[in-house]
DNA sequence: TCTACAATAT
DNA sequence: AATATTGTAG
């Protein structure tokens, strides 16, 4: 049946959204239903004072959001045209929140500075739509950050964020605003390299089994899209979605490892004050 | 061939 | 500056 083939692409086709009904391209990343979770109510509808309807490059239906549907098989290939769409697409940049990054930090914090590689750390996280690489790089500048600490606390007198794991030291403003946001375990500023850390292999965290939905690129565009008054405080927790453990998990021993949350509220709400973070009143 | 890492590019 | 992509080594 040829013919299906041909009207896939005809569907397809219809469905396409017309250049109006086009969200901007500075949106695509917030679904609706992050707006609602955030209570921004998106009235932004003067965005059609243009006479020239942008010519929509066809922003792929797949986003990193949590879709987690996307990647099927198309089922029909080898019918020519060889490459699907899915296939070829480009995802869009990963924002690295707050809260996606402290799930990074707990992550590595409990696998050990040892076994804490991109993928381990990738598969403990159980972020969906998280890719090795994206760890990866991360990982590297995290390293660099960690790095940099190290050298301020000079390595013997010690101490730089004793007690309360406070890297206010190091951390000058605009450099790493995102780490400054959580708390760096102890032992990474140890220098644990090559080291044979004691540290456990596995560390089956508590399974919380939310059902909530997309991932927080949220935190970014809150200045953009909303403006709170006191953010600092209203700290939004956004668990993410876990994944069906798709990828060959090896070491893992349970699937359903999914993280918890710590109550953590990413920055010593407790005892201190780190300076945080986000750009709370403006830029 | 895959993985981690460092360097480089956007 | 923040991520991605590429190159190299194990």
């Amino acid at each position: 049946m040829r013919e299906d083939d041909s009207n896939w692409f005809s569907k397809w086709e219809q469905q396409l959204p017309s250049p109006d009904e086009l969200m901007p391209l500075s949106q695509t990343l917030i679904t609706p239903d992050l707006a609602l979770a955030f209570d921004i109510t998106n009235s932004n509808p003067p965005i059609n004072n243009n006479s020239h309807p942008p010519p929509p490059p066809p922003p792929p239906p797949v986003l990193t959001q949590p879709s987690s549907a996307d990647f099927g098989d198309s089922g029909d290939l080898g019918s020519g045209a060889g490459d699907e769409p899915a296939r070829t697409l480009k995802r869009p940049r990963l924002v690295w929140t707050p809260q996606l990054h402290k799930r990074f930090v707990d992550a590595v914090a409990h696998l050990g500075i040892k076994n804490a590689v991109p993928k381990t750390i990738m598969q403990l996280m159980s972020v969906d739509g998280l890719t090795r690489e994206n760890v990866a790089s991360h990982l590297q500048k995290y390293r660099l950050y960690l790095k940099r600490m190290q050298g301020i606390s000079g390595g013997s007198g010690g101490g730089a964020s004793a007690g309360g794991g406070l890297p206010s030291a190091a951390s000058d403003p605009a450099t790493d605003h995102l780490f400054a946001s959580s708390p760096v375990p102890a032992h990474f500023l140890h220098s644990a390299r090559g080291n044979s850390d004691h540290f456990l292999p596995f560390v089956p965290i508590g399974a919380l089994q939310h059902h909530h939905h997309q991932m927080a690129a949220a935190a970014q565009y809150h200045r953009q899209v909303a403006q709170f008054g006191s953010p600092p405080n209203g700290q939004f927790e956004h668990p993410f979605l876990a994944r069906p453990v798709h990828r060959i998990g090896a070491p893992v021993s349970t699937p359903a490892t999914n993280y918890s949350e710590d109550l953590d509220t990413g920055n010593g709400t407790g005892g201190r004050k780190v300076l945080t973070l986000f750009p709370t009143g403006n830029d």
